[in-house]
RNA sequence: AGGGGCAUGGUGCAACGGCAGCACACCGGACUUUGAAUCCGUUGAUCCUGGUUCGAAUCCAAGUGCCCCUG
């Protein structure tokens, strides 16, 4: 009745197929489309792509397969890599809508007629006074705005995310009151083209070179222990120090240069300013500068209040009303009013 | 090769002659569409030999190893 052209994102994945269900009951024209993003060499046939398959001759709506491995391996692994390189934490997922899912995809479908492209991320978008917002999910557990929020209202105006409203528990619900075999497939984890691998086992295998032992330090330069390659840790990481010590050791910082891991106390990892990039701001103004916000410095952080300030650069500090710890370059600073996500920048470094 | 001290899981420490515990580390699980954090849990030890004792990590003796002080 709506006649417009939808295209689903099929991932194989409940989410997914719950979203392409209730657009098509919503009436839509809707086609399923998934992506061949990272299959091993070994791997045999994906697992993915006859769940996502199976979900399209479920719900009866055409489907097709595009196959963006080399596409995927050069925008996002490869980013990936070259992150880690930096000595920073990388975000594929953040570059992965940016650049796969809602960049190439969007084209590729848009070129086919598509006026919208619907996703399984747990995020709402609003009608605002200045156009489309982006707001966090009803179910606050589960919200994704912060995968999003490097995202344009450009973007945002083609994109479509049924599940914003919903609950996980409801979700299944009705995927199985559809009679959806994926209604219990459990929910992804960890980095989609880790299959299996821990972040070890991927780097011995793809970036070798980065996986240099070096000297654990503590803050006076004492020699601790031997680290298995810089890329392995991040920010306020304590498990895999393999340091015994009087109270937990976390990372402070990675030294490049040196190829050393520094470690200190939990007290000494809290900061109260963050220095981030030029930020994406999704109305594309600037947030209000004397207001106090809400920030996340990663997807499963707790809200923080800060204030912010704009510098000649283009770059923004967040001054935050109490320290946090783990701010981690490579990361995103998220920044909300409430339930509405203004933008995210890449952060540079605490001050 | 003078005197003193120490020896308990991987590390650092507890335990009156009476069930060997704690912290950290490791490993596992929960959580999680980034990396983490966090929470829960499991392994795992009395240097060696002999003696005293109903009973020894604990007391005694020798051995071995380490540390400190004095030549």
């Amino acid at each position: 009745m709506h006649n417009k052209l939808i295209y689903v994102g099929l991932s194989g994945g409940v989410d997914s197929a719950v979203s392409a269900l209730l657009l098509k009951q919503q009436g839509y024209q809707v086609r399923g489309i998934h992506l061949r993003l990272w299959e091993p060499e070994t791997e045999p046939g994906s697992e993915d792509v006859i769940k996502a398959a199976r979900v399209a001759e479920q719900l009866q709506i055409p489907f097709e397969v595009m196959d963006w491995r080399e596409k995927f391996r050069s925008e996002v692994v490869e980013t990936y890599i070259q992150v880690l390189g930096r000595g920073q934490t990388p975000n594929p997922c953040i570059h992965c809508n940016q650049t796969i899912k809602w960049g190439a995809l969007w084209e590729q479908v848009h070129a086919s007629g598509a006026d919208y492209l619907a996703s399984g991320h747990y995020a709402r978008l609003l009608a605002g006074q200045q156009g489309v917002e982006l707001h966090k999910a009803i179910n606050l557990a589960k919200d994704q705005s912060y995968f999003l929020a490097m995202l344009t209202r450009q973007t945002f105006r083609h994109m479509l995310l049924p599940l914003g409203g919903f609950a996980k528990p409801q979700v299944r619900a009705i995927a199985a009151e559809a009679g959806l075999e994926v209604a219990s497939r459990k929910d992804s984890e960890d980095l989609c083209f880790l299959k299996g691998l821990d972040q070890e086992g991927f780097l011995r295998r793809y970036a070798p070179h980065l996986l240099q032992p070096g000297p654990i330090l503590d803050g006076s330069g004492n020699l601790l222990g031997e680290h298995r390659g810089l890329p392995l840790y991040t920010i306020g990481q304590r498990k895999g120090i393999c340091v015994a010590a009087e109270a937990p050791l976390y990372v402070m910082a990675k030294d490049l240069a040196a190829n050393a891991l520094r470690v200190g106390r939990a007290d000494e990892l809290a900061h109260s300013k963050i220095l981030a990039g030029r930020p994406n701001w999704i109305s594309g103004k600037a947030p209000d500068l004397g207001k106090i916000y809400q920030v996340k410095i990663r997807a499963a952080a707790l809200p923080a209040s800060a204030s912010l300030q704009i510098l000649a650069s283009g770059d923004i500090i967040a001054s935050l009303e109490k320290p946090l710890r783990d701010i981690t370059a490579g990361q995103y600073l998220a920044v909300y009013d409430g339930d509405c996500c203004l933008g995210s920048a890449a952060i540079i470094e605490p001050r």
